[in-house]
DNA sequence: CGCATTATTGAAGGAGTTCAACCTTGGTGG
DNA sequence: CCACCAAGGTTGAACTCCTTCAATAATGCG
């Protein structure tokens, strides 16, 4: 199928490929429709592909043997995803699924090293991915290890406002449907947590909230809970 | 300085790349000795060179404006570290200390970009290191999100004793000097904590602790209990 | 309209932190 | 060589934040 180069030109991970280099690559990508609630790989599953994500927004989770689920990220528009074979893993370490309708493109598995060989520069940029995905991976760490709930659910509200924030007259709407448990599994702790939370900030005129619907009323004021002042 | 090449040729990293790829890389390195509790470099500083540990362990840790600090991560023999660059940031974002004598390559921050792009093993062997980064910095904020501090704790010190663990008569002893409030900073509790259960593991006789020390006496109880298995 | 999914909120309970006091160890210098 | 002392470790008791359990309410899709 053919791409329309365009479009993914203007990704960062690609903006310092050559327009030749970026055809044979596109020269080989599926397109696929994936709408809200389906998934494109499991879990498990054997990693045939690797992905990049054009539009729409992604929930990777994992579940534990004992049914536990978190949320490992949340993958944005122009994001690579579902590269398991850079970790010499054959299968899937999680889930990824369509919060909204999405649009993803697909190389196969064995395309990777080749594109990374072949290709310093966009190995460079895949590093660079990796690198700011392991940075907030360790962020989440530290906050999981020092921070009270209160503050993680703050951070993790405002990440979203900048990454999904759409902006409207009365604040900045986080652009995909994200429920309270969504938050729950993104910042360890329970649903129930995250609802008293989040009441308590409507109350306070911080937020408002609707199901499956978050609206920041007051970055500033998230902001100053999210740094632990508490005024 | 002139470093033998048969050390380091046997790391993973460099598994396939070229001899004469491996010299011309050797010959950018500088060599340099860190005593016990010294610290190669401290979070904040300017990234003006990426390392890679030859012998030793090392310690990288964080620290909160609010003073908390964290072990983001044991740094063993052959691995990769203060790669800060890949992640397009300027400084170091953590501090490296050693926990025993080691030895450590250092090359100037500006040669990453040119070997990476230059050689593709190389990248690939990278990124391949960062994704096994990727992955156990993601089960770390798992457990945290879904263990009690119990089981957390007996992974943390089986993976220690699987990544830095000797072979003695009565178990498995810990290679490097570790400290409660380390395993604390490692798992997200307090060395309070720590030391609880520390304790009652070597009432059962599954570990034997002293000042700094951990020795494994059974690995498969503890296997039991970073299953969840409380039996 | 009906029903499943999502969200709210109260009450009880517990795992782990915090505070505090004390003990041990091993390195250092007198 | 031993005494000292700082760094590391132990352990009890109180407390608290968060989870768990439970029951009820709102939302929106088919």
């Amino acid at each position: 199928m053919k791409i329309d180069r365009t479009v993914v030109k203007s990704l960062p991970l690609f903006e310092r490929i050559s327009d030749a280099d970026l055809d044979t690559f596109l020269d080989h990508a599926s397109y696929r429709r994936v709408p809200a609630g389906e998934q494109v790989f499991k879990q498990g599953q054997t990693a045939t592909s690797f992905y990049l994500l054009l539009s729409g927004r992604l929930k990777v989770t994992q579940i534990t043997g004992d049914g536990q689920q978190i949320i490992v990220r949340i993958v944005h528009p122009g994001e690579l995803f579902g590269f398991a074979m850079a970790l010499q893993r054959p299968d899937y370490p999680g889930t990824a699924t369509a919060a909204t309708d999405s649009i993803v493109l697909s190389w196969p598995s064995e395309l990777w090293p080749r594109f990374v060989e072949q290709n310093g520069r966009l190995a460079a940029s895949a590093i660079q991915t990796m690198g700011r995905q392991l940075e907030e991976a360790h962020n989440r760490i530290r906050e999981m290890s020092t921070q009270e709930v209160e503050r993680r659910v703050a951070h993790a509200i405002l990440r979203l406002s900048l990454l999904a924030g759409r902006k409207e007259e009365s604040g900045i709407r986080i652009a995909f449907p994200i429920s309270r448990q969504d938050i729950a599994e993104m910042t360890g702790t329970t649903l129930h947590t995250v609802s008293r939370i989040l009441s308590a900030w409507e109350a306070r005129g911080f937020v408002a909230c609707g199901r499956q619907k978050v609206l920041v009323r007051d970055p500033c004021g998230l902001s100053r809970l999210a740094e632990g002042r508490h005024d």
